[in-house]
DNA sequence: TTGTAAAATTGGAACGTTCCAAATAAGACT
DNA sequence: AGTCTTATTTGGAACGTTCCAATTTTACAA
């Protein structure tokens, strides 16, 4: 039952050529005459014969090998998990596969990953980082001349390509839609404050509340873990304020889920009595109840993204670093109230 | 810049040994010298050296790659996003790497991604198959020798490792506390008709349902896709029966939180006016209004367990079917209604 | 026929590692 | 000093593919 592996030299044998012409026929290669390629073709699939994509990979210097390395931070968190399947999509129907590991948000986890998937040999990786990721972590991969692509999260000091949404401008239009809808007083909810990305989301609420003449106050800025339980917490602090806010902009989805909870916790109608918007639009954002308002950043198309960029790179051989911004819009729904705003007006 | 890859050989050189050695030094022999080993790691190091696991794989005849390939259907689904990530726990702590793929439930996709992953050599597969998955579609991995371990569903006719949910009993522990709670028509809402799993958990409720002494109707039963869109879908068709049921079990979380949907829309509270029950027990039951009464199966648990089983039987080298039922406890929380009852009594 | 260009095929060598059998070094004991 | 173990090291020869240069076959015109 144990057969040995068939291989391109048993395959020459019997298709009566040598084992070059099955290696020009395993690459599609045009010099091989229709006929002979047939045959060969036809012995393969008697014989049960399967490329061995290592050595192959072995020959060609290493370069081509066909995987893709995807390392995100934390796979558990759909927003991840939608990033990680939009890469798989455009990468799968480009022939490559994608190697997936997740971190959560470990760097070591992260460096041993990375160093695992280099002597896999994959000819590039796409990193939504851990946080406390630096520069220095990704040296080798560039110095080996292998395409990254930073996704999500910026690593500071790193000569990489990047794709990230444009946090700034999402605050910014939330914030904004709030002001319109009447609102003075609006908290901003989680988020851990060493991140770049929290620091772009807090510029951009900054920059809105003073373009929008909404009350200035920095005790409205309430950091916590960006997940439910922190949002919980989070809004938990902000409405034992004695000058109480009476909207808020959230981190991400998962904590404006938590800032519902809890407000509701406390006798207050999310939507209704108490403005609450997201960030990110995660699946559950439209079916939840109230249906959250948040900030679209659709990241199975970043993913998809990420991974076009990559492979652009991968085939080019150069690697030029390149941003880009992901653009994002406010997806108006219940929980900004402003279903009831327009009813009142 | 562009520098040659560094080599067993390059070492060698520049440590005065010979690669032998150094090859002997990399798989951590007892049989050099601690101070050539020293010497050995310490050029290593030097010189940015990566081990190429190609290469090693290729003499080794193949079988032990350290690669585990992953399929799942639908990673989007967070009860197989943490799967996966249970897998890769336990997959990674044993120096293995894995390779995730999706296939969104098709099997055509999910063929594809297999050939790829066995072009690159896994010494193993854990598959969350597609919907329609046969036998065949495993046999060539089984006659090649490859472990495999089937994971959630089963599939017919395969003769590999599988590792479940307790379905059957799940449902059956559902119904008998809804009939506990005085419930005499009970529906069960969601899931293809034409999957095991399915039929697994409608017996399960069809066997509780004449053991509680619980109304008996098929016009019960709604299948409907797996999603929340086909719970509110399903719940709509069951609430507008003329003999109408109090409570519904799900087939999942998802169709659960559907259905609590459909309700709110129709003017019935769940949990207060109408008792619903989820399986799952997906990471949002527990905070979401109301909280979900649900099965618990600790997904993140059933992929440790998959990978355990896994990694077993490829280091037996011998791969003994195993069936692997994972027990599965009802978590009673709000939408089940059973803190009313007991308020009421 | 013969010459020639194009088309198709081919036998090594090479990729970076591990395996094997054999060689060498280092002690330990007569 | 010689012999026997034991510890350490070492050159090839694989593994399955691709690359290269060279060879054979075919097609076509003169």
């Amino acid at each position: 039952m144990t057969k040995d592996r068939v291989t391109v030299v048993d395959i020459a044998k019997v298709a009566g050529v040598s084992k070059s012409t099955v290696s020009l026929v395993l690459r599609g290669s045009p010099l091989v005459n229709e006929a002979t390629r047939a045959k060969v073709n036809a012995v393969m699939r008697d014989l049960g014969y399967v490329y061995n994509r290592g050595a192959a990979n072995l020959r060609q210097s290493g370069s081509n090998s066909k995987i893709i390395g995807v390392v995100v931070n934390d796979l558990t968190n759909s927003f991840f998990a939608e990033l990680a399947v939009g890469v798989d999509i455009v990468v799968q129907s480009a022939g490559f596969v994608q190697f997936l590991s997740n971190t959560s948000e470990s760097v070591d986890r992260q460096r041993e990953v990375i160093a695992s998937m280099r002597e896999h040999g994959i000819s590039g990786l796409i990193l939504s980082p851990a946080r406390g990721t630096e520069g220095a972590d990704l040296k080798p991969l560039v110095s080996a001349d292998i395409p990254v692509v930073v996704a999500v999260r910026n690593v500071p000091g790193a000569k990489v390509s990047s794709i990230c949404s444009d946090n700034r401008e999402g605050l910014f239009a939330a914030v904004r839609h709030l002001a319109s809808l009447g609102h003075r007083r609006i908290a901003f909810l989680g988020g851990f404050g060493d991140t770049a990305v929290f620091q772009e989301r807090v510029d951009g609420y900054r920059d809105a509340v003073s373009a929008c003449l909404v009350d200035q106050d920095d005790d409205l800025v309430f950091d916590a873990p960006p997940s439910r339980a922190g949002g919980a917490d989070a809004i938990g602090r902000a409405i034992s304020l004695v000058n109480k806010p009476t909207a808020a902009v959230c981190f991400n989805d998962a904590v404006a889920f938590g800032a519902c909870d809890g407000l509701r916790a406390n006798g207050i109608e999310p939507g209704k009595d108490f403005a609450v918007v997201g960030f990110d639009d995660v699946i559950e954002a439209k079916t939840a109840v109230p249906a959250l308002t948040t900030i679209s950043v659709d990241p199975q198309g970043m993913g998809r993204r990420a991974a076009q960029l990559l492979l652009k790179q991968i085939s080019a051989g150069k690697a030029e670093a390149e941003s880009i911004v992901s653009s994002v819009r406010l997806v108006v729904r219940e929980s900004c109230g402003a279903a009831l705003e327009r009813a009142e007006a």
